[in-house]
RNA sequence: GGCCCCGUCGUCUAGUGGUCUAGGACGCCGGCCUCUCAAGCCGGUAACGCCGGUUCGAAUCCGGUCGGGGCUGCCA
């Protein structure tokens, strides 16, 4: 058996971290067993759906590295796999729930089943909606025709239960005296989640649904729809939700959680992916890093937690800067020479010059930028961060730091790290300063700040004129 | 309330009856290195929710309990 999974986001906006990695999940699966993972839109829900967030959904999965065999964007033998394509078909298959009884139209209003769920919960029970048929499907049918307001149920046997195989989390039994008759249409028409959902995965053929814990519930619904249809059933995996920090379903009130945002924030995309994939899953034993190859050999669904995983990026950050770190020094260029914007060659050079001593010490790729700003800033506009400047330039060492610092520059040949190096220590020695407080002082006035790139390469990559210009600026600030 | 799921360091996890005085990683703390900051290296902190049972032996199996979560909608 080939095995076919799909994702199916809805668009409704974008592309949401739980979503990304069930998505992800599902792709580890079918590429370790050769099958087929197909990308569906879930836009049913009219009002809500949107088109630029299907481009966003696709991007992000794209961004991550997922590709897909079959769905939306490059096609396959079902159409466009867009659930709102798809009316027609859900309507026949409810047409022929209907006509064999199976399912029925329900009148009520909704502050009738309201007053009934009530009822049944007051009397102890399940607050379960059933039982709604009028017996007379010919007459619901006139009524329907006329225009009555209804919604298409359902019938659900009110005795025995449903039991299942799930991969991940064994043998579930649900008793069928707790289900609902659920709704299958809504009274405007339209397909309810369960209806569509159910529909397309015996359409697609699809062999594993694996999703989200919160639907483990629903699986009932899916099954007894799935039989009524007289298909085979899918097997389900129902993996572990993801949690924000207080322990709830992660959600938007959790900040933002879209893909688009890690996009932003500068995480690189094998780096998330094997962030991700350790949400719930380990390859097993020690190892923490590996690439996509690797996590597709190993990957079982079997093996994934059953407990729920706290979405902190804590982790991430630190993935993130040993992913950064094992680039190869012009990937790092390429990757952030975009967040710099234009830049004269001279700055491009020295930023280029200067990179792979800003490669390791980056963590998320805007963080680069910041390092490497003193190299465009005018010698003049160096703005001095405050707390850096109390601590090294107000101190008896600075001036004879900086004017030391300067003589000694001022007699260097050929400007390369390897002779500032030479000068500035035999400085250091000259002057009897240690290399902190006769060093400090020069990156301050270099840089702005006491944290930056090392001295001697940045002095190189800044050129003398620039360098000697900054220092004697500083000295001059001293007596103000 | 009802149905269902889950429970190993702060976090992500390894662990499927003995090799667990519970391993790794992140974080945190300390040290080394060192021109700052990182990186790197070394060391430390910290967990099997609880109670019963099964067993010669339980983190691993069973029951209960407590705790957390999901669903309970004409959202998905």
């Amino acid at each position: 058996m080939t095995v076919r999974v799909r994702i199916a986001p809805s668009p409704t906006g974008s592309l949401h971290v739980g979503n990304a990695r069930a998505g992800l999940f599902n792709w580890l699966f079918a590429r370790h067993h050769g099958g087929t993972f197909i990308l569906r839109i879930d836009d049913t829900d009219a009002e809500r759906s949107d088109e630029r967030h299907v481009a966003e959904i696709i991007d992000a999965y794209r961004w991550l590295g997922l590709d897909w065999d079959e769905g939306i964007e490059v096609g396959g033998p079902h159409g466009t796999y867009r659930q709102s394509d798809r009316l027609d078909r859900y309507a026949e298959v409810v047409d022929d729930l209907l006509a064999r009884g199976l399912a029925y139209r329900d009148f009520r209003t909704p502050d009738e089943l309201d007053e009934l769920r009530r009822a049944a919960q007051a009397a102890g029970g399940p607050p379960r909606v059933s039982g709604g048929a009028s017996g007379d499907p010919d007459a619901d049918a006139a009524r329907a025709a006329f225009g009555d307001p209804h919604t298409i149920r359902l019938a659900v046997p009110d005795r025995g239960e449903v039991v299942f195989e799930d991969v991940i989390r064994g043998t579930m039994r649900f008793d069928l005296a707790n289900e609902d008759d659920f709704v299958l249409v809504r009274s405007s028409g339209l397909p309810t989640y369960h209806l569509a959902s159910t529909v397309d995965d015996v359409d697609y053929a699809i062999t594993h649904v694996v999703r989200g814990e919160d639907l483990l519930s629903s699986t009932p619904k899916h099954l007894l729809l799935t039989r009524a249809m007289g298909a085979a059933e899918p097997i389900y995996a129902h993996m572990p939700l993801l949690f924000g920090p207080d322990g709830k379903k992660l959600s938007k009130r959790h900040g933002d959680t879209s893909m688009a945002a890690f996009m932003d924030a500068g995480y690189l995309p094998e780096a998330v992916f094997n962030f991700m994939c350790l949400l719930g899953w380990s390859p097993g034993g020690d190892r923490e890093v590996f690439t996509r190859d690797e996590a597709v050999a190993a990957f079982d669904l079997a093996d994934v937690q059953r407990n729920a995983a706290v979405f902190d990026t804590t982790k991430l950050d630190w993935l993130n800067g040993e992913y950064i770190r094992a680039l190869d020094a012009d990937d790092f260029v390429a990757r952030v020479r975009p967040l710099l914007g234009d830049l004269d060659p001279a700055d491009e050079a020295a930023f280029v010059e200067l990179a792979p001593l800003v490669q390791e010490r980056t963590k998320k790729l805007p963080e680069a930028t910041e390092q490497v700003a003193f190299l465009f800033t005018a010698d003049d506009a160096i703005a001095f961060d405050e707390g850096s400047w109390q601590k090294q330039m107000t101190k008896d060492f600075t001036r004879p730091a900086l004017e030391g610092g300067i003589a000694a520059l001022e007699g260097v040949g050929e400007w390369t790290t390897e002779a500032i190096d030479a000068a500035l220590r035999a400085n250091l020695e000259a002057q009897g300063l240690n290399p902190r407080k006769g060093l400090q002082p020069l990156r301050v006035a270099l840089t702005g700040s006491a944290v930056s790139p090392p001295l001697f390469e940045s002095m190189a990559a800044l050129g003398r004129e620039s360098t000697l210009t900054r220092l004697r600026r500083a000295l001059a600030l001293l007596d103000d």
